[in-house]
DNA sequence: AAAATTAGAGCAAACGTTTGCGAAACGCTT
DNA sequence: AAGCGTTTCGCAAACGTTTGCTCTAATTTT
């Protein structure tokens, strides 16, 4: 069965395509008796309104771009959750490209995005992305660029973050609180902006009089193995800068027959789910990626509504105890 | 900046709209000069062709719907993942769309994607969805429709599955191989498909000389509590039917200080995620979601090529061993 | 009763592409 | 010089909507 169409009805009806679409629309110049004759048709017919006649008529597309590395991560499936459901709310469509961290993959979905005439697009970078060109086209066409996560350096464009500083403050702090003395403190890649806000804090808060042995990995076969090593050292706590960093760290603990808390406490930075994987549940500073994809919607609707005001944005971040620390 | 049309370059180079159109084609028609030039043009201008102008006139949308209960859960992500991954390459265009388990939003969505006209949709189920009549409409517009894990009951629809009976199965064999003697096997909601279906193939596997303990837990909780319970009988083995159902139980049992595998041995049968974050490792019967992706759209493109031949599949299934066995 | 308003509906253009068809302009053959 | 085939390009319609304008009758006003 092919497609209704204002046209299709018109015809059925002996009345002008105009017609139809003003009654459909309940517009106050058509009548009654007509509106519901057209209504009656279009329903039993299953009219459904073109969407690709209207975004090409209003020039309008109501469809947002969101590009990440990868949909399948613990952290990107809450952040596009939030969005989308924003996006729902606000009569948007969503339309969700992987870079599969690729530049070039990321540069073919950019131009997915601009050919379907997105209203804005939502970029976490690619980690091989050098290049910020293909990005400065948006902003001539006046599209809105709303970077989260993964964000560039330059400072000239919208980018919401979760709070790095503070959640690493914070589980400084906490440390502090329990009087430990002797931390094996485990970060990520030390040329990431993310590591360096969050060990600068880090370092910041935590006391002279505290032990402190810094380690870095990119990976949680790295972070356990380096977990492993650092036990030598009879550390009292384990802190980790990432959902990742803590995966491969319990598992060194676990391996070792350690007790939590007793033995050796453990504490990190989390999106939340992973660090309720455990017994005990690992406490950590939460850093919700569904907060930031409420946060990043409401920096693009900002945008949208025509403010120039470039902006960062980071989240809140509080302590939510486990039984780790 | 307004949008680069191909009007905008026809009027500038003075020449007709149709030759620009045949130049970027690359149509043998226009001459070598005159496509140099255009392209040059087009180039410097941003040149993107308007996607909503090409599907209005070509009737074809290359656009996929997906619509899942949620974004933000492990098994679907990387579902998600593997369509969007085959649809780029096939270039297709995937809109993604929650349920939130809720059928009206369910129904809007489905909306949506007869709006965009897509090519095909994806669909796992709502919940709460009782009413089919909605994707009857699908049929009759030849729209093709891929269900995947929540899938209706009726059979004249396309399905893929994962091999529940199959993994269950391995799952059984394997601790069958171990010599083990007394099982807890903790299954989910006994109301629902797929755990009727793996319940039925453990159990017809599991030789009678082993004692089993058969439980239902619709939570993580509750299998964290039910498995607390369990362990007062002493079993040598705990199997999981999910890893909604693993998590709890490994809680359990590291509460309960046990050593994996010397005091008590885990299987279980996962997507793959859940099982490697800990130490031991978790030995399970694989049911890739991802693997789960690459079939819903193999299927599509099946039913897209004209395929009328409805079908239900079922991936493949494996064990992966961990240290947990 | 003539004039003015109003209700109800249609015409046609526009959004940006693609494409069948036709039309110049040119060179080539007889 | 007339006929013919190429090469290169333009015209115009179509995809499905929306909307400013016009038009006809009917109704109201004076």
């Amino acid at each position: 069965m092919t497609n209704t169409t204002l046209k299709k009805i018109s015809g059925l009806l002996g009345i002008s395509i105009s017609t139809v679409s003003r009654a459909l629309k309940n517009h106050p110049d058509i009548s009654e008796k007509t509106k519901i004759r057209v209504k009656e048709l279009a329903n039993t017919l299953d009219y459904e309104p073109n969407a690709n006649a209207i975004n090409l008529r209003s020039s309008k597309s109501n469809l947002f771009g969101l590009i990440v590395p990868t949909v399948s991560n613990f952290f990107y499936e809450s952040f596009i959750a939030a969005v989308e459901e924003e996006s729902r709310r606000n009569n948007y469509s969503l339309m969700i490209l992987q870079s599969g961290d690729n530049a070039d993959i990321e540069g073919e979905n950019l131009r997915l995005c601009r050919q379907n005439r997105v209203s804005g697009i939502f970029v976490s970078l690619s980690s091989e992305t050098v290049d910020m060109a293909v990005f400065t086209k948006f902003k001539e066409h006046n599209i809105p660029v709303v970077f989260f996560d993964k964000v560039p350096d330059n400072n000239d464009c919208n980018r919401v973050c979760v709070a790095d500083a503070l959640s690493a403050t914070i589980a400084a702090s906490a440390i502090i609180d329990k009087k430990k003395k002797k931390i094996l403190a485990i970060f990520g890649n030390p040329n990431l902006l993310i590591t360096k806000k969050r060990l600068h804090a880090f370092k910041k808060t935590i006391d002279e009089k505290i032990e402190l042995i810094i380690e870095h990995a990119n990976t949680s076969a790295e972070a356990k193995q380096l977990t492993l090593n650092a036990l030598q050292q009879n550390p009292d706590t384990v802190f980790c800068m990432s959902d990742e960093i803590l995966i491969g760290a319990v598992k060194a603990i676990q391996k070792s027959q350690l007790k939590v808390p007793e033995d050796i406490a453990i504490i990190g930075i989390s999106n939340g789910f992973i660090p309720t994987l455990y017994y005990p549940e690992i406490t950590y500073a939460e850093t919700s990626s569904y907060k930031l994809g409420k946060l990043a919607f409401s920096c693009m609707m900002a945008s949208l509504a025509g403010s120039n005001f470039i902006q960062e944005l980071t989240t809140e971040s509080l302590l939510v105890e486990g039984g780790s620390l």
